[in-house]
DNA sequence: GTCAATTAATGACTGATCGTCAATAATTGA
DNA sequence: TCAATTATTGACGATCAGTCATTAATTGAC
């Protein structure tokens, strides 16, 4: 009975060498880098028990993005609980994702990969729905800050919009400026010198677009960010 | 010496067969469905000649990417010589934006594979540059008509920002917008019914954000939109 | 302590598929 | 007509995912 734990916290530990093992080899050299008989060779076990804890490669891989995906839903909800006007909160959790990217810069390869090849069908029900899950929280995160605007009235929506066609935008625009900028090599020859801050811009502009008050004239939505991002610098020491 | 053209034709002709074929494959079963045996057994040629078309899978999947790009700048290039203020002719950009995906729908599958798996660093040189190429003129001719709307006084930007800055926001958002679209299966369930859409919306605002005149509410950008797209479809057919 | 039953670990093997290349076939032009 | 050139072929080597019969280790009843 006693050992039965400890089984399973070595099985646990051993998950965790994996995962790190194949992450290390998909950041080396992306998704046909990552390489079942290595991972084998280098945990100094065989390739059967790799197999007991993963059913396939895509397992592994989308694992990792849940890993990370996990750490971002904590960091959205804690960053809505920002004190301030909703935009500002708003501003918080872009703050939010821009660390999550700096912290986890692994995740946009993993995501991308989970998006574009054929793994989506290969990987269980259960850890696609874990993703799914954590997709939508972090949705109705974002979308309960806009209700927030709108009950303040700081924020007023054309009638035909929903909060979360707002949120479509801001989500939209995050992933394309990312995901742009972690694969194309040509970015500052082509004038986009440091997308990272015109991101944030363009946020900025689309929600005073919106009319969300107050605009980002008035108040400084980057110094907001800036302290957000110190703050879950300073908790991860 | 006669004959060397028809040899060039037959050449080229099977080239457009190989894609055909890979194309289909692509569409039907994604990166890991694209299978060189199976093209040479469809072809009905061996797997030699086809390698002596392509260097490698890679190979063809770039050529699939940039022959698409290559309709997307010209597409790009005739919506911008749609006449009306700058900001209509954006709005025409979008339009077309809009169609080359209904369009050749294949394509974002065929360049999120390109961003995404280890691919890049396969193909050779001549074809990278030509995507990179297309990517360039398409990102120049937009920023030609942030350009224009800057010296026709109805747009201004903050002094730290260049209109490539802008250009960079929307093409992120439409990149974002369009991968999700395309992957997520959970947009409907989690609010989000109509994507085009809200992207069009999204864009408007942000522009709007900009204050480049006129404003989308004093002008209907949607219905320019429309205008355009009919326009790429009469031609079409 | 013994031993049968259960659980865990192994790695040789199958099958799929990429890319190569020596051998063969077809074409050309003198 | 035939040697030289060019095109085509498909068997082959290499890599890698995933399987499964075999072997090793552990457990718990007695």
């Amino acid at each position: 009975m006693v050992t039965q734990a400890r089984k399973e916290r070595e099985r646990l530990e051993r998950e965790d060498q994996i995962l790190a093992h194949a992450l290390e080899m998909l950041q080396q050299s992306g998704y046909l880098g990552l390489n079942m008989d290595r991972i084998a060779a280098r945990m100094e076990y065989s390739k059967g028990t790799i197999y007991q804890h993963f059913r396939n490669k895509e397992e592994i891989i989308l694992a990792l993005a849940n890993r990370a995906l996990e750490k971002r839903v904590d960091m959205f909800r804690r960053a809505a609980t920002w004190s301030g006007r909703p935009r500002e909160r708003m501003a918080a959790i872009g703050a939010a994702a821009e660390s999550f990217v700096e912290k986890y810069p692994h995740h946009f390869t993993v995501e991308q990969i989970v998006r574009c090849a054929s793994i989506w069908e290969k990987t269980s029900e259960e850890r696609r729905r874990i993703m799914e899950t954590c997709e939508s929280q972090c949705l109705q995160i974002v979308s309960g800050i806009v209700r927030d605007g709108l009950s303040s009235g700081e924020l007023q929506l054309p009638e035909d919009r929903s909060p979360e066609d707002l949120v479509f935008g801001l989500w939209s625009m995050s992933w394309g400026a990312y995901t742009i900028l972690t694969t194309s090599e040509t970015l500052s020859e082509n004038g986009i010198t440091d997308p990272v801050l015109a991101l944030r811009h363009n946020m900025h502009e689309m929600l005073d677009g919106y009319g969300w008050e107050p605009l980002s004239e008035v108040l400084d939505y980057n110094s907001v960010m800036d302290q957000v991002k110190a703050g879950f610098e300073r908790e991860q020491s």
